[in-house]
DNA sequence: CGCAGTTAGTGTACCGGAGATACTATCCAT
DNA sequence: ATGGATAGTATCTCCGGTACACTAACTGCG
């Protein structure tokens, strides 16, 4: 599936070319009015707007006053163009100087939750596979140059890396849910408030789920309305896996 | 979207309704024949055959010889079926006893992992929400419990929670797809070797990426075959945040 | 200058999936 | 037995992704 544009480098797959940018932009024939950079633009306008369920390629083609089957000659399936939109989100890493490895994590956690506060359905896309794209990439270094100095070893670095970005995601994503359950928009609210909070501590007996009982009667899955625990939480999650990442320096370097 | 039908306890919408088994069994009209579970069964042996992407109405019902249509009675919805299957999947949490919680949530990861591994497509299945089905509940109340005895506070050991189970999905996830890249299937062997492994380190140039650049050099994303380095990476991405656990444990009781 | 070859965008048609609706079949309680 | 409730079916619509064959636009060569 998804066809074979030629590109600069003779090993290089094409969805990898085009997610690098390596087309050779040919020189003859019919000159391209469209081309990657649109159709993604196009692409993440309307995930903006209207989610990544929202994303079809009618409506990308139409935002940008083309036929649907004219995005393949640009992207070769939609996998792709999510993928492509996808790094495209993400942006280039900033570049980034901490005194300490534990400052310049905290720092890179708070860019990339801002890169997805941008766009919210990031977390929506299906990890389909390790970093691909030129940016994913970009984030990665810069992540590996903030732990440079700790003595880790590169593996150890690399496991450091898929911890934290995983809490990272896993964290935004759970924070995006819980938002979407209080969202009070008219009608649905009486929806809302018998909503799964509710719905839930009413199930949790706490004679089958003592602990869990405990948490929902709590309201620890409600946030009130006023203050935002959010940040708090996130870092709070950040520190505890720093803790641990402290130790295994401490460890290396005794 | 998703009919409503009366169930048991009144305030329960009909989905979570049917995620707990609480239908009141009609006693009058015609009885069924189909029911939630066999449903959800017939769907469970298709993704395990084929996938999630291979799970469809129309082969579920086929399997279980009715029409597509017949479903909707019983599952309300595409994703709904999902969330049925994935509840079903995971499985009830087993009963654990440790001698210290860190045993106990290496035995929980175990035990999840283990689940995971039955049921490969689970990690495709999105993450919509908080747990919502009686088994998630029930492995959530197993970390929960045991964390029982740290005197951590209800908030902290969720968060604990949420950090630990993320780090296991994900952990599976990367699992999957490296081993998906490296299965060798006569024809596609030729396009494997110069896979993704080796395509990323010619695209990641040490100058743009110096540190990713050093990963991918040392080929630390291909996996040699005969060791299988997947359970001590997982284990010490595992103990890398236990280390932060325990941090936070001391600090409290300290 | 104009034609040959190349590349970009279009039209159309297909496959397959989700789901709405209206139907028929079946069975219970009265 | 029969009427009301429930289970399963037959069809139909909508829509998304994609293959394929076409037309349109342009370039460089002869």
């Amino acid at each position: 599936m998804g066809h074979n544009k030629p590109s600069t480098a003779g090993e290089v797959p094409a969805d990898l070319a085009r997610l690098w940018r390596l087309s050779a932009s040919a020189r003859r024939g019919r000159p391209a009015e469209l081309d990657v950079d649109r159709v993604v633009g196009a692409a993440v306008d309307l995930a903006d707007r209207e989610g990544l369920d929202g994303v079809t390629l009618q409506k990308v083609a139409q935002a940008l006053g083309f036929t649907k089957m004219s995005l393949y000659r640009h992207v070769g399936s939609k996998e792709e163009l999510v993928e492509l939109m996808a790094d495209h989100a993400t942006g280039s890493a900033p570049g980034l100087d901490a005194d300490s490895w534990r400052d310049g994590v905290h720092w890179w956690a708070a860019a990339i939750r801002a890169r997805y506060a941008e766009h919210p359905w990031l977390v929506e896309v299906p990890v389909v596979g390790p970093p691909r794209g030129p940016n994913a990439i970009g984030w990665m270094d810069a992540f590996l140059r903030v732990l440079c100095d700790t003595g880790l070893d590169p593996g150890t670095k690399a496991g450091v890396l898929v911890v934290v970005s995983g809490y990272v995601r896993n964290a935004i994503q759970q924070g995006r849910q819980m938002a979407e359950g209080r969202r009070g928009t008219g009608l649905s609210q009486a929806d809302n408030e018998q909503n799964y909070g509710r719905a839930l501590a009413a199930l949790v007996h706490p004679e089958r789920f003592p602990e869990a009982a405990l948490l929902f009667k709590a309201g620890a899955f409600e946030t009130e309305p006023g203050e935002n625990p959010e940040d708090q939480d996130f870092v709070f999650g950040l520190d505890l896996i720093l803790d641990g990442v402290e130790a295994a320096i401490a460890r290396i370097n005794r």
